[in-house]
DNA sequence: ATCAAAATGTTATAACATAACGATCCAGTC
DNA sequence: GACTGGATCGTTATGTTATAACATTTTGAT
């Protein structure tokens, strides 16, 4: 059996429970920006993968700022740092971690077909990766697993309207 | 021991010596064209990832062509769909494969230092990640995974600097 | 109140990628 | 040789993603 420690849709937390950024930052020390926040929360609630341009537009009319790309970029840095939100490298994307964390081998399943995103941290894999890493004498500094495909959901769609 | 069956830098063959576009061609009865063969030669040459407008400055001056971008990503699509060259997402650019393949878990290590590329097939991951796959129900179309660093000679050197 | 650090505003531009449509090249066939 | 279909390329324009540079505002501590 694997070591999947995240095996629900990324802007859940294991429980199925949403955090809210307000638990986060209690639990941090944290204090986030209302622009900071607000891209938090909504990639929370949209738990798949957003470009900053997409979370500009969407935020536009909910904010009282103007959202220009240097402060959506600015925020999504800070984030990134805190380890609340993950860059997806093949759709020029941020998605909400699973949870809050840093630098490990936090592998990625992003659905073609409905552009939901699974977060999992897999030691197995974690542990291979350092092993060839090791072989080639490579110190290992950011690591990104970016699985693209089908997810079940889309799978089960699939075969339901192939039996038709 | 781990089945690394790639332990040079990307742009040479198991043995050292680089191939040449003529001998591809003759392996898999394919035709490149001036821009797909100048291209490739070029990312054989250079062992490392290139973006788009840096083929198309280095190129510019070696080609009748004018090389516009439609022109460097038509080529790219091509040599990739061949699997003669890899996108590498993490730096917008593009590697000439170690050996022509397709649709495999390669992985590449990536120097953030001298920006040398290596890529490896790893038995073992590609195992993992469809152990890991298989637990979610998901399909898996491409796999990207892209491990940022610091190579073997950049560690020395820098091991050599710190020794001073 | 004063100050320093953090965050944001603003303007402009860099860097990466593709749409759309016409022209050309080239191998195989008549 | 002329014809033809498919691949490649030219050209123009535009779309998309990301950052540089510098001014200003907000925030929180002293
Ligand atoms: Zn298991
Ligand atoms: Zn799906
Ligand atoms: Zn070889
Ligand atoms: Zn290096």
């Amino acid at each position: 059996m694997n070591t999947l420690l995240q095996r629900k849709p990324a802007h859940q937390c294991p429980e199925g429970r949403p955090l809210s950024a307000e638990e986060v930052c209690a639990e941090r020390g944290l204090q986030l920006s209302e622009v900071q926040r607000s891209i938090l929360e909504y990639l929370w609630r949209r738990g798949q993968p957003v470009g900053a341009y997409g979370l500009m537009r969407e935020l536009k009319g909910t904010l009282t700022r103007q959202l220009s790309p240097p402060t959506v970029y600015r925020a999504l840095e800070f984030l990134q740092k805190e380890g609340l939100v993950a860059r997806i490298e093949t759709k020029n994307a941020f998605v909400a971690c699973a949870r809050p964390h840093r630098n490990r081998a936090y592998v990625y399943f992003i659905c073609d077909t409905c552009g939901a995103s699974v977060e999992i941290e897999s030691a197995e894999i974690e542990a291979q990766v350092a092993h060839d890493a090791a072989f080639l004498g490579f110190r290992i500094g950011r690591r990104v697993i970016e699985l693209e495909g089908t997810c079940a959901d889309c799978l089960s769609r699939e075969a339901a309207n192939a039996g038709c």
